[in-house]
DNA sequence: TTTAGTGCTGATATCGTTAACGTGGATATC
DNA sequence: GATATCCACGTTAACGATATCAGCACTAAA
């Protein structure tokens, strides 16, 4: 490594302490005017380039937030990393990327990491594997705040900015029901992934006020991705025949394109034979056949608002805890029946 | 924040010298085995977590590297992301990243801060804009490692890692002269970005080499995304009948797809009216109407391959510069006219 | 003239960790 | 029995920056 100029090499150079030095590039009372200007065009000379670590180090402040992501290729992370980072950025904070790739160990190697790197807070998103529910503990009894965000832990004392994701679900299975689909089936998100369990509950609560018969039999677990929502839909479809559904409701896009493509392979279609409809709004949702009715998820706005709340709890170093809701709403589109496009 | 543990502490409560507990918990030899499970019980009972800024002022190594994306918006970006956290996961490096939203000054700043936090080396994919080019250079110059990916700048002392833009630009080109197509249209991206140079290369020598005429009016300029594809393929089609391209090689898919919607809005049909090929392999460009014939870029390949490139030079302390081109290949499917698939 | 205040600058300690060298005692070697 | 070797552990300094307190020159007020 190159050797780096620092403020003693520029008190060096004008004979002067470095603390002078440090004030004046700082923009900090003390120092004259014409001693000001000689220390900066001195440290633009020389290349100059702070040490954040050494600051960091005794300012106890790194102006980093760790985020951690359990799937990047989910278009909702990229979105929600962009909210994520417009706010960061205008707040001055910088961002510690890892990713957990859905794996418990991988998730916890990455907590511990950002603790190291001692970040001022953390943005997470859980793994599909479950979470570390020890871990976020632990951070949480460490005073570092963490705010969860899409695929939340509630009830250890650290705030959730999510969709209302029992509501959304609950909405496009009216919606399906409107449809008076009668056999709605369900791809489901794992048990242990607060938005695998929200939208279920979503759904069965759908079924129950228009009192149609609840069937575990059409409610099949299919992670978070296009491989399993084919899995899961295959497994539908070969369901016999009086059994099978006549709609679906899948716990996101890609899951919903899963579906899609094992219908189609049979030589089905959509929505006239089954009906199927996603959760996201994934970029592909308007453009495939037949377009995908779907709930807006507004990742973005979800990375900002997380943002914004982790940024409240470390510059007012407040530990008040809030569950956010952001607003979703219903796309529709062909996939579920409707005309319309 | 809470205060946390150090060292110190530890060192204290055993009655021992911190010397002994950072060799014990860094796995070093010169403890007794007894000592060093004293050691490590300790530490966890207390809930230590290693303070990596310390670590990183003493050792002048932070085991981060530093990222510039210009736009987490590209499909391209995240999967490219997705394979530079993976190799450097591999290698025990940390990922900071920054976003300069095509924007220079953001970009510079971008720059700094990586300098400032003091990364190992800097991955970097630069601007629409342009770049910074005597930022780039100073980073050279300091012996920090930087390596461009896809959007290159070349001749600085700097690897670069990207596709062989004009070779592939050339053989998608060559592809649609191959269907007769006699009036072939360029959208291209910027002249200040290699990706927008080079694959207007490859275009102009394909027409060359087929002695097709060159026609500047049928060049259009339409930056990287849909917008900017819509808008430019406007132009073209506000061109006298006559004069209208009969086939387009935009820049990237977004444009296509830009390209794409302009043309359907104005009732002519793809390819039968007009053929439209991109450049990415963008998710949709599959299941978009009709599916897009395009290269293929391997986004996740580029990450992997820059990352390495980078970490060689950073664990090497090598400055032995590279430029990697990574394969890429055309994927035919129905908008250039072909009938498969 | 003395006292107090103000404006600029410097000396020293500190953040948490590790490198480099030092020490004391046990064991091995001749 | 003297010397060398090795092991386990300790002491000190350093990384690059800032906080804190102190000092010095000068001005204003008493």
């Amino acid at each position: 490594m190159g050797k780096r100029i620092t403020v003693e090499d520029i008190a060096k150079q004008l004979e002067i302490s470095s603390m002078t030095v440090s004030r004046a590039l700082n923009n900090r009372p003390g120092v004259s005017e014409e001693m000001r200007k000689r220390i900066i065009d001195t440290a633009k000379e020389l290349g100059y380039r702070p040490n954040q670590i050494a600051k960091s180090l005794v300012l106890k402040k790194t102006y980093t937030i760790g985020i951690v992501i359990p799937k990047m290729e989910h278009f909702f992370f990229p979105e929600a990393l962009r909210g994520i980072e417009d706010v960061s950025y205008e707040h001055g904070y910088h961002l510690i990327l890892t990713h957990s790739n859905e794996d418990r160990e991988r998730e916890s190697i990455a907590i511990q990491t950002l603790e190291a790197k001692r970040v001022d807070g953390i943005l997470i998103s859980v793994s599909e594997a479950g979470g570390n529910i020890e871990e976020y503990q632990n951070v949480v009894k460490a005073g570092l705040p963490i705010v969860f965000f899409d695929r939340c832990v509630f009830g250890i004392g650290a705030s959730c900015v999510h969709i209302n994701d029992e509501g959304a679900a609950r909405l496009v299975t009216e919606h399906l029901i409107n449809h008076e689909y009668k056999r709605i089936a369900h791809l489901r998100g794992p048990e242990g992934v607060s938005i695998g369990k929200e939208r279920f509950n979503g759904y069965k609560k759908a079924l129950e006020e228009y009192n149609l018969e609840y069937n575990a039999h059409l409610v099949v677990e299919s992670g978070f991705n296009d491989d399993g929502g084919y899995q899961a839909m295959n497994k539908l479809l070969n369901l016999p025949r009086s059994e099978r559904p006549d709609a679906v409701v899948a716990v996101n896009d890609p899951c919903a394109f899963g579906a899609i493509k094992s219908t189609k392979q049979r030589g089905l279609k959509i929505p006239d034979d089954i009906a199927i409809v996603g959760f996201t709004d994934d970029p592909r949702a308007s453009i495939i056949d037949p377009p995908l009715t779907t709930i807006r998820q507004h990742a973005y706005t979800v990375g900002k608002t997380a943002a914004r709340q982790l940024l409240t709890q470390i510059e007012e170093e407040s530990d008040e805890i809030e569950n956010i809701t952001v607003d979703a709403e219903l796309v529709v589109r062909r996939s579920c029946g409707c005309l319309g496009f």
